[in-house]
DNA sequence: TATTTTTTCTACTGTCTGGTAAGTAGAATT
DNA sequence: AATTCTACTTACCAGACAGTAGAAAAAATA
């Protein structure tokens, strides 16, 4: 933030700005890895040259960090979503992870699912995994809730909570926009697997 | 490769130490990430310097190629395994992912599951690539038969293979040897979870 | 013991890349 | 019109790290 406008009205454009810059972080580093790609890969996929990047954020590590907040706020976001009672803990679940899917394929999500909290600075990180965690627990309190109310089979909500991340982390690192299946169908596909299991109704 | 032994009866203790070479290495990259991880981390938790590394590997990007191709190899002997008959498809997945899973919380198996294929030169990346679709086809097989002979619901097999796959793969990320619960327990959870689905039975 | 082979070390290089210094064209403001 | 601010650019640096050359232990062999 080197270069942050002093002017009141200038800062919604650089906000602007830097909102396309983090969202070509994003791509790059989805596209290429964080590690592998350098920031002159980030600034040839803005189409302006290394130092550029520098007025809009001070290190390659508050990049990473960036886009992993866009991510976790808009999945903190749908998780107040699936609060409204008159839901079950098993129905809350599947519209968490509805949006979830959906999220996850989006850039900034991809780039939260395919980077870890390691490849961030120590004071980055810890507000990374704090975000990381959160969410975790909030879904470990929905299938808590859902083992409460007889919609959700006893289980270790824990391992549940791994599996059903991981299972879907999958989608984001797999799914093609332009390939032939939707990644609705995929998601009812996986909606199907998870609520009554892979053998036959 | 660089200084492989030209006596014969040498060779057998030198293959032995570039095994402890490659799970030095394997370790390393999976506490550090393979990235962030240097060839003097790898020398310093064999108890060498970094120089001995290149007497039983020509670059780092083989070391992590070979690490991985430890952990197909294993894989590929569990698909072997699950190939006598009399046992129908739902029955085989279960074969295989209880050895997927103790495999990939082996050293070589974490390797194998923290990195990506980009991770790796070309020519290395080639043939991980087809290591790793090799397993998958085999496991959408299994799947189908699973279809035909009715033990599992039909399904898209590629959607389904993914699912099973980044699910356990979350264990080889998450578990922990020294923790609370076993990895038969957490196993066997999981197992509960894909068959049968997250509603009660 | 002398000789050869195996294994590892010390010391170094080249390159890559995150980050910076300093300057500038053009827009906004006065 | 003069001044200030914006959003960049060109040119560069310093440190890190993969990889190497060559010497020196250590072990095996004769």
């Amino acid at each position: 933030m080197a270069g942050r406008p002093k002017l009141k009205n200038q800062t919604e454009k650089y906000d602007q700005r830097r909102q396309e810059v983090l969202r070509a972080a994003a791509r790059t580093f989805n596209r290429m890895g964080f590690h592998i790609a350098t920031l002159d890969d980030v600034a040839d996929e803005l189409g302006v040259t290394k130092p550029a990047i520098y007025y809009y954020a001070k290190s390659k590590d508050e990049l990473l960090f960036a886009c992993g907040q866009m991510a976790l706020e808009a999945l903190n976001a749908a998780l107040d979503v699936s609060v409204p009672t008159g839901r079950n803990g098993r129905e809350r679940l599947e519209d968490f992870f509805r949006i979830y899917a959906a999220t996850i394929c989006e850039d900034f999500g991809r780039c939260l699912v395919l980077t870890e909290p390691r490849d961030l600075a120590p004071k980055s990180r810890k507000e990374n995994v704090a975000g990381r965690r959160n969410l975790n627990h909030a879904i470990r309190q929905i299938i808590r809730d859902g083992i409460k109310d007889g919609s959700v089979r006893r289980c270790d909500e824990r391992v549940l909570s791994i599996a059903l991340f991981d299972a879907f982390n999958g989608v984001g690192r797999w799914h093609n926009p332009q390939g032939t299946s939707s990644l609705k169908t995929v998601v009812d596909q996986y909606m199907a697997i998870f609520l009554t299991g892979i053998s036959p109704a």
